[in-house]
DNA sequence: TATAATTAAAGATTCGATTATTTTTATAAT
DNA sequence: ATTATAAAAATAATCGAATCTTTAATTATA
């Protein structure tokens, strides 16, 4: 019989990062104790554990006497995530290829056809497909990075994915048919060990990506 | 009059960090809650909070209901620390000799001439020396970048640089005089300009440095 | 009216005690 | 002697209350 109990500290920190990365908590929020402690319907000393663990991956901001408070959004971080995701993304990316077997390409695939399935889902205007998409994009950025064989460069890019992933869902609107085919040739480019252009691609991709959401983020 | 006022947590937060880089808490020891207690003489609430906080840069290691321990070290670890600093710091140092001016040259001059005296000091078997050049040379290597103009660069940078530097600790020789060169030559790249060089430089310097430090090490 | 001083309320910080879980030790059964 | 079971000790997790700080509201003064 497994055991997956989780303490009640880590369900907590997972809902409140949720929260913040998906807008539920807004920027800059001042995140009031006593106000959380009957939204969450947990003690104070607890909230002060998972605000602590998230202020050291950075998104939670803490200012002595003063508090927690969910950090701000402005272009300008925006803009150094894009660019600290395309340097961490792409290094590994190399990596990742070099490293490469045949059960990681089986992985990828598997994760190209999820996201697949939900883009084409996204452009017949199916709207529920969006949660999909979005879990199915970490998933697939995730796999191609898998065999870099760094925990420490893993880990690093998981934060600034999710900070990343944050902005994106600011915008909810969807980039479409362009993002579609880098995908594509995200994954072929891959497959063929082709790690220049592989990483132009990625490059490209996230670079568009930002500005999109950029030139559609009133700041 | 100004207000240095400190939180509790926050003076054992860095005490805590403190001990974990310099090697007063030793790798995989498993942090007791009361011993530290004690120890640091705070409450276990403000510990947990500590502790949490240190999760989140990965310093610390939780397991659910087993509690907190120092992070292990290995030379896979290591090499990955190595690594992600080339990776971040030869990206940042681009940047910052591209947006250079007068102010940062002095800066970093200022910056080389300390580290150059401690170098001096240890040549003459200065072991006090050891501590400042610890000291001066973070502060280099962090000057080097300053004007990359990125937060979340230079942050994760410094939490790269601090795991680094533990297993640097843990060493506790000296590379010296090869060193005391690539410094220089660090210098004198950045000042004109050749962001080639420079990076190069940057990253044989790290590179030596992580196998002197991997074949000191007895893991 | 505008500024400064005082008081009241809200909120952050810290602590000690209680509860729950895990580990260790002691005891019993095979 | 070895494994299994039960009791005891150690330790982690959680909570609620006490203390201290900041912010807001009120009153007093120029």
């Amino acid at each position: 019989m497994e055991n997956i109990q989780l303490s009640v500290t880590e369900n907590i920190f997972k809902k409140i990062k949720y929260d913040i990365v998906f807008g539920n908590l807004e920027p800059d929020q001042k995140l009031k104790l006593n106000l959380l402690q009957t939204e969450y319907n947990v003690s104070i000393s607890i909230l002060r554990e998972v605000l602590n663990r998230l202020c050291g991956d950075g998104f939670i901001i803490y200012k002595v006497q003063k508090g927690f408070f969910v950090s701000p959004i402005s272009k300008k971080d925006l803009y150094e995530i894009a660019d600290l995701r395309i340097t961490l993304e792409t290094h590994a990316l190399e990596i990742s290829i070099k490293n490469k077997d045949y059960e990681w390409e089986a992985e990828l695939l598997g994760a190209y056809h999820k996201l697949n399935h939900a883009e084409n889902e996204l452009e017949k205007n199916n709207l529920n497909a969006k949660s999909l998409w979005t879990k199915y994009d970490a998933e697939f950025h995730q796999m191609l990075i898998k065999k870099c064989n760094s925990l420490n460069l893993i880990r690093i890019h998981e934060v600034i994915f999710d900070k990343y992933l944050r902005y994106q869902l600011l915008i909810l609107k969807y980039r479409g048919k362009e993002s579609i085919k880098e995908h594509k040739d995200l994954l072929d480019y891959s497959l063929i060990s082709n790690i220049q252009k592989a990483q132009n691609t990625l490059r490209d991709h996230i670079k568009k990506g930002v500005d999109y959401a950029s030139s559609n983020l009133s700041l």
